[in-house]
DNA sequence: AAAGTGACGCATT
DNA sequence: TAATGCGCCACTT
């Protein structure tokens, strides 16, 4: 049942994210003493707890997901935008506005 | 134990 | 600018 504490760790980061920011794959395996931001992205990916906005956290250049796993980066898309959230594009969130790098 | 996988990141072509 | 390759680290089979 518990895959690892590390998974722990990165819903741990990524709950802390406040309403109306956003965090990155990178920062958060940083912050987690670790180089590799893919194994933040699995994390994610194999979680179903709705208590991690895994909505908010994004690519290094804000860049959505394509693998969101729950109807792709346009479900994502729509939670950020109800976040206030905005968008430099249709695929990426405005980091220079929104970036949460105190995790 | 070895090979394969993965919602990334960065360098190079 | 876009596309491709390689690295990174933990998990699954």
């Amino acid at each position: 049942m518990n895959k690892s504490n590390f998974f722990e760790k990165v819903y741990l980061k990524v709950k802390k994210i406040p309403p109306g920011k956003v965090t990155t794959y990178g920062l958060i395996a940083e912050s987690l003493e670790t180089k590799d931001a893919r194994k933040i992205g699995w994390a994610l990916h194999i979680n179903k707890d709705p208590k991690v906005p895994c909505h908010r956290v994004v690519g290094k250049n804000g860049k959505l997901a394509d693998g969101f796993g729950m109807g792709g980066w346009e479900e994502q898309k729509k939670r950020l935008l109800k976040e206030r959230i905005e968008f430099s594009d249709e695929k990426h969130v405005d980091l220079g506005k929104h970036l949460f790098n105190k995790l």
